[in-house]
DNA sequence: CATACTGTATTATATAAGTAATACACTATA
DNA sequence: TATAGTGTATTACTTATATAATACAGTATG
């Protein structure tokens, strides 16, 4: 799965790999002990700096999220199904509350939010 | 109507301010010729440099949504209602497409989704 | 015209973020 | 054991963001 990393949108790209990164392990989709991207090759594949990269996957795995291994390559923590679920819970949620704020600064209804999800939701399927 | 300015989760106070001010404006609350905080006001509310405010202000300007008098202070600019409601819809979708990417990464339905809204969006109202 | 507000500019300083190039540390493996 | 792949550190440099203090520019109003 490619990441999609916005140059100019004032987010700092170590975070959006975070987040991105973050998903893509509590998603479930990586086995166990799956090896990551190596940082090189993701620096690469993203047109980003090597130190960038390993500044996420530092963060990442203070979270306790990946294990790094000088030398080896950078695997998946062992989490159980819980946390990963607890922890997938708190990123939809963390996103949701903003749109719903959002939504409510410009007096948006609850109904009219939900219809253009419904609408968005299939557009780039 | 407070500002709420995050100053850990790396976005840009500047970025912050025009975000919210823009969402006032377009909303439709303040009324046509309405004057917005003065850039003192608003930079001691939320506990900010007033150049920061300012530099907010400027490329909001830039983005016709205000206009600035020296010596006298800031006004909404003339906007049409289709004007402001294109800005509206454009805000929230843009919101809304990263809840929903958000989602399919974690792989939530899009029932899933909307049910988490229907719960989060009574829960602070 | 003095005063008290507006918004703006300047200068200096600090920190965060990102890049580039290079070197280092570690491990698997041919 | 040489090699090629891991991740990491260092150094130098650039840019963006934010602050502080001070000064400047413009307007309304007593």
């Amino acid at each position: 799965m490619l990441l999609d990393i916005n140059h100019h949108n004032g987010i700092p790209i170590y975070r959006q790999i975070m987040d991105q990164v973050r998903r893509q392990i509590v998603s479930g989709l990586l086995g166990e002990n799956s090896k990551l991207l190596s940082v090189r090759d993701l620096a690469a594949q993203i047109k980003v700096n090597p130190m960038t990269v390993s500044k996420a996957y530092a963060y990442l795995e203070m979270e306790g999220l990946l294990l790094r291994n000088r030398g080896v390559g950078l695997f998946i923590a062992p989490l159980t199904d819980q946390q990963k679920q607890q922890t997938r819970e708190g990123i939809i949620e963390e996103s949701v509350k903003t749109t719903i704020a959002t939504a409510r600064q410009a007096h948006l209804s609850k109904e009219e939010l939900i219809a253009i999800i419904e609408r968005l939701y299939n557009e780039k399927p």
